[in-house]
DNA sequence: ATTGTAATGTTATAATATAACACTTTATAA
DNA sequence: TTATAAAGTGTTATATTATAACATTACAAT
């Protein structure tokens, strides 16, 4: 596994990532966002797709302001709206997932389905932030919505914690 | 029911606020947080206070610059940190919650137990915000983290769409 | 009364995000 | 193939949210 250049402090991966291919999933990530684009009649453009390479590359959920770092880093540096325009991009998408509560954006491994929510559980330690999907999360939410009478547009589930390679190397709660 | 002088968009309440006396619900909100403060040794001071009853009395999210005018509006105005620190101590005690997608506070309606998650419910026409407990979605979570091995600190949940009032008066999804 | 701690005041600035308008590229269609 | 509209990007300025750092005041406990 080849630690990305961009993300000095990335230590290990949570279990999703575990044992996997770093570029390679960087890769595959990267080909079926083309192939989502080309569907759909997505213009993936080159600061676009840098963007979203940036983030995946950091494998871990980056704010805007350092993606502006790297991009800067490689060649002239843009202002603020071409990354946010570029994010809002990717999030319409459904190439990137916003996490309020680290303002920041990391990669969608599922860009296919919309049909559920996407929660996080976010390591308190070394950041690393896993998307999961949960049916019965999902149901439960459909049924509190239900009801509540509550029309439900969107679901932000953010649960923060220690992930399990950090308690095993002592850092539990 | 009385409209705050300090929210002149309100306009109506969320289910968990139906015919409500919203006088009264400040009331007993700010006479169960001196009682929670004296409980526990905690110093309500002015400004905490006073915070907590413009969150209370806007009876919405309220953003840390919006409490700011506010106070300004009754004497001198107070640099933000001020605020933040009146809103870390709230936070801290209990007394609110902070809305990561919306950047904003809301007082809580039981600060005493501890024992499971805040799940909002945020309407995206009105702006109100309801605080629900659902032991089934705190049972999924568990499940979910004891799968996944990972240690729970904190859980934000938040649903954002229509509320039922809303729905009614013809702004459905 | 003294003293240490907690709270607040004050100034400056960091971090995140968007508005507004100019310019360029791309896709489309005459 | 060029004209044109739409989409994307560049650029400047600024809005919004939040915190660092240090001075001063209020309070609580001896």
């Amino acid at each position: 596994m080849r630690n990305s250049p961009f993300m000095p402090e990335f230590k290990h991966a949570y279990s999703p990532f575990k044992n996997h291919q770093h570029s390679q999933c960087i890769h595959h990530a990267l080909c079926s966002a083309e192939k989502l684009c080309k569907e759909n009649g997505f213009r993936l453009t080159n600061v676009r797709k840098r963007v979203l390479e940036l983030i995946w590359e950091s494998h871990q959920a980056l704010g805007a302001y350092a993606i502006l770092e790297q991009l800067g880093q490689e060649g002239v540096k843009p202002a603020p709206p071409t990354v946010y325009r570029a994010l809002d991009f990717l999030l319409d998408a459904g190439l990137v997932h916003r996490i309020n509560s680290l303002n920041a954006y990391i990669g969608c491994n599922h860009p296919k389905d919309h049909h559920h929510g996407s929660y996080f559980l976010i390591c308190q330690h070394c950041r690393i932030v896993a998307e999961i999907h949960d049916q019965a999360i999902d149901e439960e939410i459909s049924a509190l919505a239900k009801r509540e009478a509550f029309i439900v547009c969107e679901r932000a589930l953010e649960i923060s914690g220690i992930c399990q390679r950090c308690q095993e190397n002592g850092h539990a709660g």
